[in-house]
DNA sequence: TTAAAACCTCTAGTAACTAGAGGTTCAAGG
DNA sequence: CCTTGAACCTCTAGTTACTAGAGGTTTTAA
C-alpha cells in the first residue's frame, strides 16, 4: 500500500506559508527553494518537502535572518550528518547570534507587557520601549 | 555646574551602532531619526538621545521589525504617556508578534545547540534545524 | 598652516521583494 | 466534449531598505 503524497500548486502553497507567489517563484530563482516538479502544461507542481522548506525560510526572515544566512542554515540541515566539523562552527556561529536575539526580545517583551498593564490603571507611567533593546 | 553632554559626529555614531553612515543619512531622510545639528561647516552633530534611538532601530531591524513597525514603536514611546487607549492597543498587537518570535527562536537554539553538542561524540545524529521553526 | 581624515550632497547600484501586462493552462459546470 | 473563469506562466518595472562612489568641503592634529 502506497503512501499518497500531497502535491500543491504554487497558489496553495502561498496560502500555506503566507508568502507571495512572486515571492516563491523569486525564491526558486536565487536557488534558495529547489526547482519544482512541473506539470505536462508547465505550472509548478510542489510536495511536501518544498512546503517545509518554504516555512522554514518564511519563520527565519521574520526573526531577521538574510537569505544568505538562512542558505547556510539549510547546508546545516544538509552537511551536519557527514561533515559534523562544518556544521558545528556555523550552529556555534548561529547560536550566539541567535541567544542574543532572544534575550533582546524578552527586554521588549517585557517593556510592551509593562505598557499594557498600564492602561488599567491611570496613575502616571514612564514609557521605557527605547530603552528596552540592549 | 552644567552636566556636560556628549555630542558625536556621524562616523562616531556609525562606530557606535554598527550601522553605516549613509544608513544613518537614510534614516535621517526617511524620518525615522529626527533631523542632526548642524556644526557651522554644515557636518552634522549628534548627542545621547540620538544614539539611543538609532541603537533602538538597528536591534530591532536585527530582530526582523520593519521601518514601519519601528516607526509605531518609537511613536510608543511618544503617545505611552497622555493617550495610553492608542499605546495599549500598539503594545498589545506587538507583544504576541514578540512572544512568537522569542518562542520560534528557542526551539532554533536548542536545535543549534544539539548540533554543537553532536560534535563531540561522533554518534549518527539526525538533523532537525528545518523542524526547529513552527 | 597644511594635509589627511572625515564629512557633505547627489547619483546609481544591490537585496529582497511586489505588482502588472499579456498570454496559457486547469478544472468544474453545462 | 466544450467552455469559461480562476489560477498559472514569463517578463519587465517598481518598492523598500540599504550601500558604494564621485567630486567637493570641513575638521583636526602635527
Amino acid at each position: 500500500m502506497k503512501k499518497i503524497e500531497n502535491v500543491f500548486s504554487i497558489g496553495q502553497l502561498a496560502k500555506l506559508t503566507n508568502i507571495k507567489i512572486p515571492t516563491i517563484r523569486y525564491y526558486e530563482e536565487i536557488e534558495i527553494m529547489p526547482l519544482a516538479y512541473r506539470s505536462l502544461g508547465n505550472q509548478r507542481r510542489y510536495n511536501e518537502k518544498h512546503l517545509q522548506r518554504l516555512q522554514f525560510i518564511g519563520h527565519s526572515r521574520a526573526l531577521g535572518f538574510s537569505l544568505e544566512e538562512i542558505k547556510q542554515l539549510i547546508h546545516l540541515q544538509e552537511c551536519s550528518n557527514h561533515s559534523s566539523h562544518e556544521a558545528h562552527d556555523i550552529a556555534q556561529k548561529h547560536l550566539i547570534d541567535v541567544q542574543q536575539k532572544i534575550s533582546q526580545l524578552q527586554g521588549l517583551a517585557q517593556e510592551l507587557s509593562n505598557i499594557v498593564a498600564s492602561c488599567h490603571c491611570d496613575h502616571e507611567y514612564q514609557c521605557r520601549v527605547l530603552e528596552a533593546l540592549n
